[in-house]
Formats: C-alpha cells, sequence, structure tokens
DNA sequence: ATTAGGATGCAACAGAAGTGCATTTATTGT
DNA sequence: ACAATAAATGCACTTCTGTTGCATCCTAAT
C-alpha cells in the first residue's frame, strides 16, 4: 500500500498539505469533480492555487481531464486500471442527465473505432449519456 | 433540389437576410464552427444575433451542436445522413490536433456501447483525436 | 396602413479559464 | 543552523464563452 506522500514524491513533485488535501478529497469523491466543486469545500484557499494543483496532477497523471459535455471540465483520480497516459487504453465515462454526476467505467474499454483513408487516429472520447445506477432506481 | 428559403420555411421559422447568410456560410466550410467563427466572418453583425440564429436552427434541426473537447461548442450542418435529432443514429465526429479542425464523419456510424447494470444509455458522444486527412499530408 | 409578433442590436452579467507578480514556504548547499 | 535558491501559494486582474433583458426595427397578416 502505497502512501499518498510516496505517489507524489515518486513523480518528482512536492508533498505540500493543500494537495495531500486535494487529492484526498479526489479519492473520497466517486465522481468526477469539477474546480468548482473543489472550491467550495476548499472556501479557504485560493482559486487559482487549486486550479495549479490540479493541473499539477494533471501533468503527471495523477487525474485525467474528463469532458463530460456540460461544458466545464472535470477531473478524476487515475486508478488502478486507469493507464489515461496510454492512448490504447481508454475507457469511457458516463454523463447522467438526472444527478448531473459524472463516473468512471474503467473495466469498460472502448471499441476500436475505423476512421477513413488519411485520418490518424490518436486518441478517442467517448461519452455516454443517460441514467445512472443511483437515479434508475434500482 | 431545395433552397435554403424553402428549408426554413418548411420548418416554420422566418427566413431572413441575417439567417440566409448564415446558413450559407455554414454551407460553404466543411468543418464545424464556433460562434467566435460566425463572429469573425460576419463583423458587422451583433453577436447575440448570431448566438440565437444558431440556436434557433439547432432547435429545429438544422445544425447539430458538436463538443469536441476543445472546451468550445462548435456546430455543423445536418446533412441528409445525419439524423442528429433520432438517438440511435449518432455518427461520430474527427478532431484534428494539427489544423483543430472538427469534421463530422457522418458514414461512420458508433458501435453499440455496453453498460453495467442498472444504467440506462439514452445517447453517445464520441470524439476521434488525432490527425485529418490535409494534415496527415495525403 | 395599421398592428402584432418575431428578429435584431445594445448593454450588461455570470462563470470558467488563465496569467503576472508579490509573498510565503520548503529544499538544498555550505 | 543559516543563507541562498526554487517552488508553492495568494491576490488581482484579464479574456473568452455563453447568456439574458430591454428597446428598437422589420416583417407578415388583417
Amino acid at each position: 500500500m502505497e502512501t499518498i506522500e510516496q505517489l507524489l514524491e515518486s513523480k518528482g513533485i512536492r508533498v505540500t498539505a493543500m494537495r495531500l488535501l486535494i487529492y484526498k478529497f479526489l479519492a473520497e469523491k466517486e465522481i468526477a469533480v469539477t474546480l468548482s466543486d473543489i472550491e467550495n469545500a476548499f472556501g479557504k484557499a485560493d482559486r487559482t492555487t487549486l486550479y495549479r494543483t490540479i493541473k499539477t496532477f494533471e501533468e503527471n497523471d495523477i487525474v485525467h481531464q474528463i469532458d463530460d459535455g456540460t461544458g466545464i471540465t472535470k477531473y478524476a483520480l487515475c486508478e488502478q486500471g486507469c493507464n489515461c497516459n496510454i492512448k490504447t487504453d481508454l475507457h469511457l465515462h458516463f454523463h447522467c442527465s438526472i444527478c448531473g454526476n459524472t463516473v468512471c467505467l474503467t473495466e469498460h474499454k472502448i471499441p476500436q473505432i475505423k476512421v477513413p483513408e488519411g485520418f490518424v487516429a490518436e486518441n478517442v472520447n467517448l461519452v455516454v449519456k443517460g441514467i445512472c445506477d443511483k437515479c434508475s432506481g434500482q
């Protein structure tokens, strides 16, 4: 079991109180969060700090960015099965139109997509919209 | 061959000079455009008018909205094969990381996506990112 | 021609994203 | 332990997209 401190150090970024708090916040949430979500949770901290912390996490493959079609960028922790830096191993995301939550469906891989001649596919973003398990009443 | 005037009338919306111009602009472009693109092309017109014109087109299934992951909403004309109002007939979009252009790959349909128990899929947004035919040098 | 309703233009606002700079905090070398 | 250095944080400000309210203009119908 790796501690958060060890994870940050292994990425070569400094361990600070702010970063540990934000990491824990992301770990507790099971859904993708926006910068505003983090801002609301850490009222005392400055927006810029949160913004740059998330950017640092993103650059070091600690979180990955999700564009679920709401127009607001969301972030989620990269998990064991999430090799989001490896282009051929992308999972998909599910956005619930009722609760507005977005979750990673890590175990669901994106099928191979064919593109026309001359096009080179490097990356795929797939968001399924609908009703999540909690809102569908099951 | 249906004229633009006839198309607008068939949708029950008024034919105005502005709308004809914007429609023609979209028809000439083969790529999805942002509101800013339209704004730059029609310097004299007000942003709000362009915004509301596009919204009107969207509500009447004349254009469809594309979220290609750039964070900026783009729009493209609905073509013959584009039944963007029918949820089961969604095509995919390709975003070029070099020229930044986004095109509709109308003939490429999105394969059936499986979601976990309890989740209800209603809609799918699929964007392939990579290098387009023009930028790949073919 | 008059009138009613939609279209357009102007102004203003909200939210997200991003940058520059000063200050604080942490790390390194002596 | 202390100074020097580099990174992290906080503050202020800017830009861009998207959006709404209101007044005015134009079009269409009677």
